[in-house]
DNA sequence: CAGCATCCTATGGGATACTG
DNA sequence: CAGTATCCCATAGGATGCTG
């Protein structure tokens, strides 16, 4: 990603799911992706995109956001400026993820904490 | 994974949806889960999941089945005989993440697409 | 400010061979 | 049959420093 390589992976074609979170299971897109959708219709900063996604490094946000630009997703703005302002905002196609995402906060809202717990008696019968 | 390890990252707690894609964004998690949701409530068997997620490996299919099973999502029967029969299910939770999946994979039906054709057009662009 | 370049390590995951 | 064990490599992603 870093080097805006993409894979072509032959069951991108047989499994959508999987294509789709060969693009969002990353480390940093869905939380990039909220902090756009909730900003939305406003743009947001370079700095403050990583000012609300905690830990970010610059590198990996910037690669974040250009894969996310390659794939429709975002838009990037330049303002002519000294020093630059680079604003992002979601395309309508990024827009219309935020409905998906949702639905996986939600579950994962709801679930995350008996799968966590599920895991820990898991690790204690085998410590 | 392969050792039944769990980062436990800051951000799982902030963000459910990347926890939740830190479990189901592998490579090889959500085609498992769909192989057993299509079959519910019928078990499959090791070589038999193996045979509809085409591609993975016995360790990966190994390994995944395991985390999945840790984390409460999945059942694991042996049936006590030689050779031995393993036999896989899903649990209530498993099964209800089935909803969220097509959820995503709808929209990735729908879009994956034009993704793709964006992201062709980005690269003739720096050809 | 908004990046890119470089270096570095940990990990995911494939190939292969072995076992109860 | 249903796994483990081992080896190997490619990649993700963090840390740091430089630049227009």
């Amino acid at each position: 990603m870093a080097t805006g390589e993409r894979r072509g992976d032959l069951f991108d074609e047989a499994c959508p799911t999987r294509h789709l979170l060969d693009r969002i299971g990353d480390k940093w897109t869905s939380m990039v992706v909220k902090v756009l959708t909730d900003a939305h219709p406003h743009e947001v900063r370079f700095a403050e995109v990583r000012r609300r996604a905690p830990g970010i490094s610059k590198k990996m946000l910037s690669a974040t956001l250009r894969s996310l630009e390659r794939d429709g997703l975002v838009t990037r703005r330049v303002e002519d400026s000294v020093p630059p302002r680079v604003h992002y905002g979601l395309t309508g196609l990024g827009l219309s993820l935020g409905g998906p995402l949702a639905v996986l906060r939600e579950w994962a809202e709801t679930n995350m904490a008996e799968i966590d717990r599920h895991g820990q008696l898991w690790d204690a019968g085998r410590g």
